[in-house]
DNA sequence: ATAATATACTACTAATGCAGTAGGAAATCA
DNA sequence: TGATTTCCTACTGCATTAGTAGTATATTAT
């Protein structure tokens, strides 16, 4: 079970906003090298990250993208859903429908217990927390 | 991200194997009739769980697969990651030398919690809990 | 012995989704 | 007007997954 890359290059380009926070717009690019990203693919990203608010951007000379939110208020399980779509474990835990066993009933129950596990571990982060994080991990290395 | 229908067959099958304990081998075709999955395509993940030993088989007339354990001493978790492989939510997250940038560490603390999250889900569930579940979900029908 | 039954093993194939590429349109600033 | 940057759409190569096919091997029943 594998996470897309998709995922995780959108969360970690949002991160980068979210420590760019009240500074102006960082263009496409910028983000793209310190990440080592394609910058077209990242483009695409952007526009998915874009269409559902949790970023905004400004085109033209000197234009660049922000976040649309103050770091806070935006939850990572958030914008993880946004790019990955559901965490659909297994199709049976979304779509009531989808099966009539009982033995699969069980196993249903695991994979909605897992679901709610993944989810409750990103809902519980915000990107705040994130830029917090980092800015802690890098005052460690100034004591090493 | 989704769960490869491998994974979910397989477990599935094991349930079948789990709920049988003690009655002598169940037949391949008998299980992938219940649980309506391609039988060659099961075959082969049922060599998968023999090599990994959770269930061995008996060849020819009479024959078939049972629990090479008790369902009590069969962890979940286990016969999950037998037939999806490593819960790599993220490369980084196994292979130390995967990145060099302060950001990603952030990113990579984060899928190593979502990593620990489900296999802590996983991992508190035997095979004996899943069939017990199913028996009380069966009792609870009868009360309806 | 022989036929019937069931697993064991290996190779192939179609379909799908992912990651990345390409090129031009539209907006903004100097 | 030119440079810069986002916006939009389509295409492509690659890897993985799900499933199929056929044959070999082992065991039981007659």
């Amino acid at each position: 079970m594998k996470l897309s890359t998709r995922t995780r290059y959108g969360i970690r380009a949002v991160l980068e906003l979210a420590e760019n926070y009240g500074k102006g717009p960082l263009q496409l690019k910028i983000i793209a090298q310190r990440q080592d990203i394609s910058v077209k693919y990242l483009e695409q990203l952007m526009a998915v990250l874009r269409s559902a608010g949790f970023i905004k951007s400004i085109r033209g000379s000197k234009g660049g993208y922000m976040l649309a939110k103050a770091p806070m208020q935006i939850k990572l399980g958030d914008v993880f859903y946004c790019l990955e779509g559901p965490v659909i474990i297994s199709e049976c835990v979304e779509n009531e429908s989808y099966c009539t066993r009982t033995n699969d009933c069980v196993a249903r129950q695991i994979w909605a217990e897992v679901q709610k596990a993944i989810m409750g571990v990103l809902q519980s982060i915000t990107l705040q927390n994130l830029v917090d994080r980092a800015k802690h991990n890098k005052s460690l290395d100034y004591h090493i």
